[in-house]
RNA sequence: GCGCUCGUAGCUCAGGGGAUAGAGCGACCGCCUCCUAAGCGGUAGGCCGACGGUUCAAUUCCGCCCGGGCGCACCA
């Protein structure tokens, strides 16, 4: 039974406006005084030819208003304030959580559709930094909460396998590179070489030319570069994976720019032969100005391609083999221009596909006085911030353990800090709008009492550990549909039902507009206000043998919903700590 | 110059036509003979960047301006 909807069926028989108009119209009052559900009588005004305050004393007076779940109608200026039984409402909710498990908040609207999600996307040879971090974070994340939407989810991460570094990189590497050391540490052995290859290049230019020549021979299937680059590739990737492994992500399928190279003639020719393609200054372009945007470049005027047509060719290949009901984009911010010209080149073409390729972007990664032995340039290696998010992670918790004095084995604390320092970066990645950019800062990530990775995992324990009491008690949780649920009627305890209830609707939000951070709050809120009630109630230690298996089967569903949403979060919990 | 985006509490961020604008941090004051005090409560703190417009109602929508960020053809 959903209530908001019930309220609405109500209002409809009483003001005779359809449900969806009443549905939503509903308000959540501001203040817990002013009921459950406000209806707002100013839309009326104008047909009944009254002021909202005198429709709304009217109206609170009808006999429609009734349910043997509403406790009392109420007028308050313009507005219609429903109060309902918070006992009745906590059972039914609890209910549904308590019979679907791990399962609540799944839904089938996606059945049937396949969404495509890119993300990572790292450049083969070079360092995963922060922002590699973002995307993967973020897309990962979303393809989790589309999955739980019901939708078939393709995750590609769209490497940077091709252009004419790679050439670069075999000339280096014949001159100084290191077997060794290659595959050892690859990606720090091919930074390396490539770093030299820009050094000696200005003292020999021929370099350059070499370098040229070493990715035309690749370009055309030379046996031997193309063994070069596959091994610099499969080096990388494996690199890669240690990461991807660390942030427990994992994709469908890694086809970079190289698997879509030979694709992209067929753009050139499907361009022209629609008579789309123009010449300017040389290159060859798709004018854009109906969409407001610049011209795309297909072709620059040396006859080469660019990223623009790479990406054409990918949406036609994907369209082609997964026939994606949404193909989404998680790239940084700054390239919004690039998918608008590639998306409208698309529906300038006449593919209705384009209209459902979306970009999903982000802002930049910055840090708060953290001191990092940067390798290269200022980039930080995401590695670097996680071995160091984890050793702080270990230093608070051992000295928690300390002064608390709890028998914990030194294994377990590892497994811990590994747990919440990784799941601490992350969280920072998912907390707010992607949009903005991100800050990152050890005091207020690593603030065990702040909106952070630290607090929900702590609250999950603390689930647990009640839940493991309550086992040796013999204490037995509520199951679903029983009675006693409803007495679960208090402030605290209705404020833990109803942040549930809308959990599942901050899942679809969150799919809606692309945006985790909706599941992390809503999830965050759901702790805050449990350990509130946990502060104000005891759960085993009362009298009254109904209420204690009510609370504990709260706490059960709590813990239920923070594994849920912490799991769409991308971040591990731990039993205790 | 054009385009996109943001401007909300000291800081980091939510909200998004409607009733007294919220949260976390920081500051101040409190709460453990009791299930993890890594918790909780309270107080202080806002002309929601400025000005106009639409509306019964604007922090929210529209316009203009100011300020920050980003992007504007052969890199990705």
């Amino acid at each position: 039974m959903d209530f908001k909807s019930e309220v609405a069926l109500l209002l409809s028989n009483a003001t005779g406006l359809t449900r969806d108009a009443v549905y939503s119209a509903i308000e959540i009052p501001p203040q817990r005084e002013l009921g459950d559900y406000a209806f707002p009588c100013f839309l009326l005004s104008k047909t009944l030819r009254k002021a909202p305050p005198v429709i709304a004393k009217e109206l609170s007076a009808d006999p429609a208003l009734t349910a043997e779940w509403i406790e009392k109608v109420q007028a308050a200026g313009g507005y219609v304030n429903i109060y309902i039984d918070h006992g009745q409402f906590s059972k039914v909710i609890l209910t549904d959580l308590l019979s679907k498990g791990r399962d609540f908040g799944k839904t089938d609207e996606g059945a049937g559709k396949t969404v495509i999600v890119e993300y990572s996307s790292p450049n083969i040879a070079k360092p995963f930094h922060v922002g590699h971090a973002f995307t993967t974070v973020l897309g990962h994340s979303l393809s989790r909460i589309y999955e739980t939407l019901g939708y078939k989810v393709v995750r590609m991460n769209h490497l940077g396998d091709y252009g004419t570094q790679f050439g670069k990189l075999i000339t280096a590497f014949r001159l100084w590179g290191d077997e060794t050391a290659l595959r050892e540490t690859p990606i720090k052995e091919l930074l390396r070489i490539y770093v030299k290859f820009h050094e000696e290049e200005k003292i020999h230019p021929e370099l350059t030319q070499d370098a040229r020549d070493n990715f035309k021979r690749l370009e055309s299937g030379a046996e031997e570069e193309t063994a070069l680059w596959s091994a610099f590739r499969e080096l990388s990737l494996k690199e890669f994976a240690i990461i991807y492994d660390r942030l427990g992500v994992q994709f469908d399928n890694y086809n970079g720019e190289s698997f879509y190279s030979d694709r992209i003639p067929a753009v050139v020719d499907m361009l022209t032969s629609k008579g789309l393609l123009i010449d300017s200054e040389g290159a060859k372009v798709v004018m854009l100005d109906e969409y407001k945007a610049p011209p795309c470049i297909i072709l620059k005027s040396d006859g080469t391609t660019i990223y623009a047509s790479r990406d054409i060719a990918s949406v036609l290949y994907r369209w082609d083999t997964y026939h994606f009901y949404k193909n989404i984009y998680v790239v940084g911010s700054p390239q919004a221009l690039h998918f608008k010209q590639v998306f409208s080149v698309l529906d300038k073409a006449g593919y209705e596909c384009a209209r459902d390729c979306v970009h999903v972007g982000f802002g930049l990664v910055k840090f708060a006085d953290m001191k990092f032995s940067t390798r290269e340039g200022n980039i930080v290696v995401l590695d670097d911030l996680l071995n160091e998010s984890i050793a702080k992670t270990y230093e608070i918790i051992k000295a928690n353990a300390l002064t608390r004095n709890t028998e914990i084995s030194e294994e377990e604390i590892r497994d811990i800090s590994v747990k919440v320092g990784i799941g601490s970066v992350i969280y920072t990645y998912v907390k707010s709008g992607r949009e903005r950019d991100i800050i990152f800062s050890w005091e207020e990530m690593l603030d065990f009492e702040g909106d952070t990775a630290a607090y929900l995992i702590y609250t999950y324990a603390r689930t647990r550990s009640i839940l493991r009491k309550a086992a040796d008690l013999g204490i037995v949780s509520a199951a679903a549909g029983e009675d006693c649920l409803s007495l679960l009627s208090s402030e605290d305890e209705y404020e833990v039902a109803r942040l549930i209830c809308d959990f599942p609707d901050a899942i679809k939000k969150a799919q809606n507009s692309n945006e985790p951070f909706m599941v992390a709050r809503q999830t965050s809120q759901i702790a805050r206000a449990f350990n509130r009630f946990y502060n104000n109630s005891s759960i085993l230690s009362g009298t009254d043998e109904h209420q204690k298996r009510a609370r504990l089967g709260l706490c059960e569903a709590v813990c239920t919903v923070i594994s849920i949403g912490t799991n769409l979060l991308g971040i591990s919990v731990v039993e205790r700590m």
